[in-house]
DNA sequence: GAGTGGTCTAGACCACCTG
DNA sequence: AGGTGGTCTAGACCACTCT
């Protein structure tokens, strides 16, 4: 971001590298971000502010900006302020939880964790999460009811370095999404996935957490997460025997 | 498109409407795509010609055009114009056909037409394309192929009148997205779709379609698809004994 | 060279929120 | 009333494409 004293006739910063200044305004906002300068939920400087600061014109910030909140980063509220997108459990769940109940009703369930632990990353692990050899995960499994009646069975694989904040109580229900914890407490915002729907059939840890038979036909979603800096964050694993995915496209 | 003549400060165009200009602006483009003014694969006027006709500035338009290049209406390409999208064959491919190979790889298939007819719509069909009572519909039996080897096997339920001149060969292999013949023929671009996915088992037809065996289980896909106007316009139904589906959220 | 879209600036005014 | 983002205008210059 850097002024080229030279007179012009417009007299306009100028580009000394090849991208335009309202993509490298973008990354600097997003840095800023990911430096922890904005914290999610606070509020940024105004146009105003920034334009002088950053010594571009208002329009300018305004472009970057807009990006920003077209990518779920930034969100703006007329005569308030631009925030940091800060996940919350309603808007995560209605962004990310994908499954519905068969006739197409959304769910609304709460997670139970059933048992943690961190280990060495398998072969798998390793290969979905991009991670090195020697790096250790940290693998949650967990159900997901709805009145009691466990409606999904999951999976999920975390490096451990990066989640060792997390911090997660074993055997109690909770009925946050479990992203928003990876933003609070490990600095961690789920920008994106990828998701993958096939069939399986249930092995007994399946069928036991889902009160069914062994051997019996499952939906199975394996989902990877990209973060803010498009690091791969999380490799999860979801079953049921009932629920289906629903997504749209454009 | 209204200009005021009455003298102000800065001499703008006024909003007669409550809506912003450059949203005025953005729906009358689309109605002019929609009335076939602007087909697709043609070129509009350029931004300086529309800002003359329009009697706006150049950029109300831009952001206007914008709007609609990020709804995959419009395409422009720097030095030559601004495009209605033409849907291609690849391009709808990798928009709109989620299966892939259980190992990820993308798939290439032909489609092959097995049977189609125009007969009146079940309570079903009427209720997810929104149809009246006495409408008819035209259903579509195929499958789709690689190497030869049959994948998907698909019902597609379209509005019999709207889809009219759709003239599609039974029997033939076809390798062309059947979205292209719905825009090229029948006037009907797809621009967004809502997917459920979840587990059936296989029937007859399908059983024999797919070379499996009855009550196998079976992904399946129930796809609703919109139109430029955002009117429903295709009802589709996939099942598939081997592929996955493949999704991104952001 | 002529024409197109892409970037960047500058400034006015409007609509909304908060004190 | 003062500050914030939203809309709209006007104009310069840049980068790309075609002929």
């Amino acid at each position: 971001m850097t002024l080229d004293q030279t007179p012009r006739v417009t007299d306009h910063p100028v580009r000394l590298e090849a991208r335009p200044l309202y993509q490298q305004i973008r990354d600097l906002l997003v840095k800023r971000i990911i430096d922890g300068i904005w914290r999610p939920g606070s509020y940024l400087p105004s146009e105003q502010q920034l334009c002088t600061e950053l010594g571009v014109s208002i329009g300018t910030i305004r472009k970057a900006m807009e990006d920003l909140v077209s990518q779920g980063i930034l969100e703006r509220q007329h005569g308030r302020g631009t925030q940091v997108v800060a996940h919350s459990s309603a808007q995560s769940r209605f962004r990310f939880l994908r499954f519905v109940h068969a006739d197409g009703r959304p769910l609304d369930p709460v997670a139970h964790l059933l048992r943690q632990s961190v280990r060495n990353a398998t072969l798998e692990e390793r290969r979905q999460l991009e991670l090195d050899a020697h790096e250790k995960v940290l693998v949650l499994l967990r159900t997901r009811s709805e009145a009691g009646e466990p409606l999904v069975y999951e999976k999920v694989i975390l490096p451990a370095e990066m989640f060792a904040r997390l911090d997660l109580k074993t055997g109690a229900d909770i009925s946050e999404e479990i992203y928003v914890f990876y933003q609070k407490r490990c600095g961690v915002t789920i920008m994106r996935t990828q998701d993958q729907i096939g069939l399986d059939s249930a092995d007994a840890a399946i069928a036991e957490a889902l009160g069914t038979k062994t051997g019996e036909p499952v939906l199975h979603v394996r989902r990877i997460s990209f973060g803010l800096d498009g690091r791969r964050v999380e490799y999860r694993q979801s079953w049921s025997a009932r629920l289906k995915y629903q997504t749209e496209l454009d």
